[in-house]
DNA sequence: TCTTCATTTCGGAAAACGCCGAAATGAATG
DNA sequence: CATTCATTTCGGCGTTTTCCGAAATGAAGA
């Protein structure tokens, strides 16, 4: 009940569920969504940190950033239907295009910004 | 988006999850889900018109009573894979195997009551 | 018609939540 | 070492949620 009940109040926050969404194109740093979503670092540190305790998706720190991505198949069944029933009932709406098609446009220049920094 | 965040937010709260599973058995009327919660009546109350709202359970009023029940096969499919993930995550857990015993006292009593009363 | 009674609605109090900016963390760089 | 910088943690503010008791509703019974 505990696992559960942490997978539906992740669940009960439209920003957290537009960045579940965000990330089934594939693994975001941190600085990626929050250009994304246009809130402060900390709010969107904190999102991903509730995501994270309720098991549906996963980090990795590589180089300076933090990366997340969504929870694979070794996941709890819970949180696998949890994210399939995400990701079958809202895949196909407007909002979540409009998300997909911003993101789009962020994550080349932000993609650019990084190798700049790194001087690639 | 809007009907989907009803449902998550309808079930980020325990005790709706809990009227939920308890409805399993069939159809309750407010009282005696009241009488299984431990609750006031007007908190009853409100939790199922939030369920009722988000899709998840309808009513049927009949005598002095309103009976809740799951929603059925004509819900939309959002509706039916929430319930059926609930369903699936939860059944087999302590939590609502001790609230289905308590289920069976409160239940029994509450039809004797209910006779009582139509002086059947 | 007047009462009864299950349920709902309303108003308010306490707790939880979502957001931010500031400070802390901690790993990589110079 | 000291600095830089992405991220996290902390403190606080305004909003939302959850609970209750009191009042309103509305259908059934006297």
């Amino acid at each position: 009940m505990r696992e559960f009940m942490a997978i539906t109040k992740a669940l009960s926050d439209p920003n957290r569920v537009r960045m579940l969404l965000a990330l089934r194109r594939g693994e975001l740093c941190v600085c990626q969504i929050t250009e994304l979503f246009g809130f402060a670092p900390s709010t969107v540190s904190q999102h991903l940190a509730i995501l994270r305790r309720a098991g549906l998706i996963e980090s990795r720190k590589s180089e300076r950033w933090v990366y997340y991505r969504l929870a694979d198949k070794s996941a709890p069944v819970a949180v696998r239907e949890a994210l399939d029933w995400v990701h079958k009932s809202l895949a196909n709406t407007d909002e979540t295009a409009a998300d997909a098609k911003k993101a789009k446009k962020i994550l080349k220049p932000d993609l650019a910004t990084i190798c700049r920094r790194q001087k690639c």
